[in-house]
DNA sequence: TACAAATTGTGTAAATTTAACACGATTATT
DNA sequence: AATAATCGTGTTAAATTTACACAATTTGTA
């Protein structure tokens, strides 16, 4: 079993940010701890790299415990491995975070792992280094979005400009010139125009759009400059 | 000893990309294993994470066995973690990549490891997954090299515009405009003019300039946009 | 019923940046 | 002294960004 007999076998843990939005404020799916070490306290939802297991079915795994989704969009952020990052015994942690519809998953499963949606700007204190992960987090989640249409994976299926540009606010924790955003936003031409309009408003009404995914595609990798430097 | 007594511990390697640049193409340091499993074949630079090493301490580690050089950039790219991609046993491999200044390392400490520079664009084929992992750690370094001033890295520290421009269409593998590239690196001011001049030309001389280091620091996060889309 | 308040869509003009060029200067060689 | 190669700087039109203004829509209320 062992063939490179010389070497050390680490434990390789998964720990996952998850970010959604609510129309106001970016909130992280975060774990009340039941179980040890640790009980009691908040931290990330993680999990351990089993012996059979890809690297991205484990991801998988453990964002569908959490959320009951599938095909979620995630991205790897870094490794975390200080010896003693993990008090119990040696654990690398594999770091990514992940952009969910806030309203689209599996309410039961968070309960079941003990999540709950905290505000970003108001979490408590996490374990471990698992503070730091989340500020790593944020950082990748704002140098990504101001690049690529990644923002799009936090609304639901049809949404506004208005929403837009609440959820870069958001992100950037700084407001934008409203007529500028948008015409940043249309001019990428990812949007479609439903016909349809927002309802639940109780002033004008906004078009609701949805993404072009076949544009989304193909331009994924182009920089789109959503937020640039002196916007932000 | 083992007190997560319920998970595997796995075996994890870290694989490393070192990049260097001769004045006109890009290259690769890569190692003819005289060593097994796939004795004899082109590899990347690697080796395992051990038991009391902090993960940073390992890639400093392994890239200094091979250069000689401390405080090398690097960047961390992927974890890649197929359960077979190594055939003897199941290991995890953190790949990143390393810029160096191809004349300032200690040619005995690549010798010793049977490593020598090949040309990116004539590599032969390598072991394992490392042919997607040059790849990926190209794309990464035309990602950040259009963003971000880390093409200095790769130059002796005093250089011309010229030099650094083929840098660029190095990167790249594509010509760009002379004139307008020119503009766009002194715009930035990251740049000091040393006084002198290139001796090694046989047509007019260059100006020497050497990073700002300072102004370097400061701005290395914000975009730079050395590279625009359409100039690729 | 008309008006106020809030919000949305679109427009405009100046400033800045980019793209696509031209030209003169420098250096070793012939 | 002429030539060939390369370097530094300049120019101009087009495109983009920035910083604003204004009219339209919707709900609640005077």
């Amino acid at each position: 079993m062992n063939k490179y007999p010389h070497s050390t076998r680490i434990l390789v843990a998964l720990d996952c940010i998850v970010f959604g939005f609510d129309g106001e404020d970016l909130k992280l799916l975060l774990v009340k701890r039941n179980f040890e070490p640790e009980q009691g306290k908040w931290s990330l939802m993680g999990g351990f790299l089993e012996q059979n297991e890809d690297l991205e079915v484990a991801t998988n795994r453990i964002l569908y415990d959490l959320t009951g989704l599938k095909d979620i969009y995630f991205e790897e952020i870094k490794t975390f491995g200080k010896v003693d990052r993990d008090p119990v015994e040696r654990t690398l942690s594999i770091c990514f975070f992940a952009l969910i519809n806030i309203h689209a998953h599996n309410q039961d499963s968070a309960k079941a792992q003990n999540a709950y949606w905290i505000d970003l700007k108001n979490r408590p204190n996490l374990i471990f280094d698992h503070n730091k992960m989340v500020d790593l987090a944020l950082q990748e989640l704002q140098y990504k979005a101001a690049l690529h249409p990644i923002g799009f994976e936090l609304l639901p299926e049809k949404f506004t400009i208005p929403q837009l540009q609440k959820l870069y606010e958001a992100i950037y924790d700084s407001p934008l010139d409203r007529r500028n955003f948008s015409r940043k936003i249309l001019s990428t031409n990812l949007l479609i125009d439903t016909g349809e309009k927002n309802q639940n408003s109780t002033t004008k009404k906004a078009i609701l759009y949805q993404l072009d995914k076949e544009k989304y595609q193909s331009q994924f990798k182009a920089f789109h400059y959503f937020i640039s430097d002196s916007m932000r």
